[in-house]
DNA sequence: AATTAAAAGTTATAATATAACAATTATTGC
DNA sequence: GCAATAATTGTTATATTATAACTTTTAATT
């Protein structure tokens, strides 16, 4: 198992990471990794909750861009094209990919006090998924599982914990 | 299995039955099956592919009924609660449940030419998620699983078939 | 350096959803 | 049946999310 829900990690690292993928993986398909995007997949990154499109729009003002809708959405739908950050359709929300380039099909573990959104990548659902439409005449293209609940940190306090909407990184 | 992607059955019996099994759900729970909420479930049974909120407006107008916003999203705000509806987050639009009461995992396949959708119950996919979630300290509330894909009919024919959308009787 | 293509700036608006309060209708207890 | 209560619906206004369309700027190509 890739994945733990552990609290403490060094995530600057993981953001430093998800940035120099992000470059490789854009200089292999041939697109501009520019500064609005870099910086949008950073905010991304810096936040353990998804982010709206709207919470970014602040820090794009404050880094001297154009802080209008256009140029967030234009950011976060390359970012999507590239496989680098996954929006989270019940949350209008965008999360960056743990594990960009791959193919496996993944899943979302959204708690719903604290927002705390992980994704995890999984065989076993790929395999169910592949029993599933078998022989059923439907071809495949993608799919989007999310699974909502309590993080283990909130299933120990019912109170409401705002870790990950704190380290939101968004103003 | 108890789904197929057959386009022939009786479809005017689906949406009966489906009326009649709300009306006992409402009862049961001891909520009650208004007239808006009838309308809004018909015609969201009406069709085969989900319908957003707005395209429902209209209907609900020349039912004789207050055609603002809030009225149908009271509507289906209620019947998602008594777990009659789905709303499909990636479409922001909202979709009969075809097996309302029961408990199993359910995921919806989703044509992205036609957007014939249906829903399926699927214990593979529920024991697939008990597997994932096992040891991890989280606890499951609810899960939602989108395939989008193409369905067996737009398979055949590649131009665009619109049969889903005609279907819609939303207006 | 000129040409072309891509990206970002800008303005406006579309599409989806909810807040807040008033009026009406249904249910409950008498 | 009738008053009191609760639930639902009507109504107005507005919040939130997202995109269209056109201009300007920046980067890549010749």
């Amino acid at each position: 198992m890739t994945f733990t829900f552990q609290s403490k990690h060094d995530h600057s690292s993981c953001i430093n990471s998800a940035l120099t993928k992000a470059e490789a993986i854009c200089e292999q398909s041939g697109q501009r990794f520019t500064k609005v995007r870099r910086l949008v997949l950073e905010m991304i990154w810096q936040s353990h909750r998804p982010l709206g499109a709207y919470e970014l729009l602040p820090a794009i003002k404050e880094a001297g861009f154009n802080s209008a809708p256009p140029t967030v959405y234009r950011a976060l739908e390359f970012l999507q094209e590239q496989g680098l950050v996954h929006r989270i359709s019940s949350l209008n929300a965008f999360i960056g990919c743990t594990h960009p380039g791959h193919q496996c099909s993944s899943c979302f573990f959204i708690c719903d006090q604290c927002q705390l959104t992980v994704e995890l990548e999984s065989p076993k659902l790929a395999s169910a998924i592949a029993d599933i439409t078998a022989d059923m005449g439907f071809v495949v293209e993608r799919e989007h599982l999310e699974i909502v609940g309590k993080c283990p940190n909130c299933c120990k306090s019912p109170t409401v914990n705002s870790s990950a909407v704190k380290e939101s990184g968004a103003e």
